[in-house]
DNA sequence: TTTTAAATAATAGTATTACTATCTTTAAAA
DNA sequence: TTTTAAAGATAGTAATACTATTATTTAAAA
């Protein structure tokens, strides 16, 4: 994850164990102040993640997130700027998350084609809670993004935020994804454009299964393996072929 | 178009011409009038159109749409309960015009291949304003449904509204295209999700370009042709394998 | 230990949004 | 001509999305 990400180990020498954390460096545009640093900060970005999941990003106010962690208002305005920016920030910490999550599992995959099948079983398969990371529950997180994250980027402040590098860390992922195609198949002329289909496709296909199922073929909720079998079958007959 | 959709062919005798026009029938639900029979409902619809495309969804509001049609907020209200319905309207028109749209352009075509061709081919040009709608200009439509069309249903209301069969004319689309694709290959497990990642990845892929283009290809703008390129490639090497 | 600074809490206030209600005028149909 | 439906004008409210100010607590520096 080049500099962006930072181990953090942490000896616990009192309880003999070793607590292995990780970091992750956030583009300073999105906060004012971070709230990685602080015991406000974090209670912000986690009930944020229950208090989205819960209400939806619409009905989401900092005003219901003060009252969540007997915070005010004006405390949260000195974090984020507005809950657009607190939204981008956690679609960014998702995808860095994310990316991190893919580099760790496939780290001693040799053959691209099982990278790229274990990529599609993360991207489509329930999250568990990340125990390195204390302060944000990504099992939440995960249905947050496939039901909210579009609409970080679906503004038309796109262009400007573009130009502020908020979405790098999707962009850092899609060339990853993008890299791993490439080496099942060097001369495939897609590779960014198949990278981010994967990734739309794994969320989109996950929120039409939950809420509007007759636009897809699983009929029954929890089915994420099928959706990773129709996705497997239309990435690897693109790239397989001739 | 099943039921959902009359002909009205219109004799104008002065002109000696015919003009054929042709009205879509829109769930009840979304309105509180109909904004088809009256002129200022009329002029709510194509200005909506507009000032949605010109702000964006978030920064449009009614009492804006008021004054670009010099109307009154409340003069609105009696015809939408709020935006977000206003949104599932054009959504809702958009994917109805389209399917006609697709129903008639693919009319004489007998190979599922070229039809399946075509349909790719107008999700992912842009689209020209069809002088039979007079009130709705679908050359500004097809870009505001590629940025706000998602956010009709990522919302937590999307069961409830789904109850009330907001989305039957995205599903109504994706049914004509999933028998498409059946027709290309009747033992392909994923009709469905195939047809609704087919229109979600022309809408998204085309955001991209536009506006986030690291994420695709296709590193100019405009390249609608390479969009199709891309789509039928990841389709039809799925559809004729094996 | 005292001083200082930083962070937070408490409170207040404003413009805008997202509505609802009511009353009058206009225009078309019966 | 009467009735009625639509539209316009106006007012008002609760909530949202902020900004500003001051006081208090906490923690680090001197």
């Amino acid at each position: 994850m080049k500099l962006f990400c930072t181990f953090v180990h942490q000896q616990q020498y009192l309880q003999n164990t070793m607590n292995i954390s990780f970091k992750i460096k956030m583009n300073e545009g999105l906060y004012l102040r971070n709230p990685e640093e602080t015991e406000l900060g974090r209670r912000i970005l986690k009930s944020s993640v229950q208090l989205i999941y819960k209400l939806g990003f619409e009905e989401f106010t900092f005003k219901k997130l003060a009252e969540e962690i007997n915070s005010t208002e004006a405390g949260i305005y000195r974090y984020f700027e507005n809950k657009h920016k607190l939204l981008i920030y956690l679609t960014s910490w998702y995808f860095s998350w994310l990316e991190f999550h893919i580099q760790f599992t496939t780290n001693n995959i040799e053959v691209p084609q099982l990278k790229l099948k274990k990529i599609i079983a993360i991207l489509t398969n329930p999250i568990e809670d990340d125990e390195k990371t204390s302060y944000i529950d990504e099992s939440l997180l995960h249905p947050l993004i496939v039901a909210e994250g579009s609409k970080a980027y679906l503004t038309k402040q796109v262009t400007e935020n573009n130009k502020q590098h908020f979405f790098q860390p999707y962009k850092d992922l899609c060339t990853l994804i993008g890299n791993v195609i490439l080496e099942c198949n060097p001369s495939y002329p897609f590779p960014k454009s198949l990278a981010s289909t994967i990734i739309e496709i794994a969320h989109f296909q996950n929120f039409f299964m939950h809420n509007l199922s007759s636009l897809t073929d699983f009929s029954k909720k929890n089915k994420e393996k099928e959706i990773s079998l129709f996705l497997e079958d239309l990435i690897f007959s693109s790239l397989n072929q001739k």
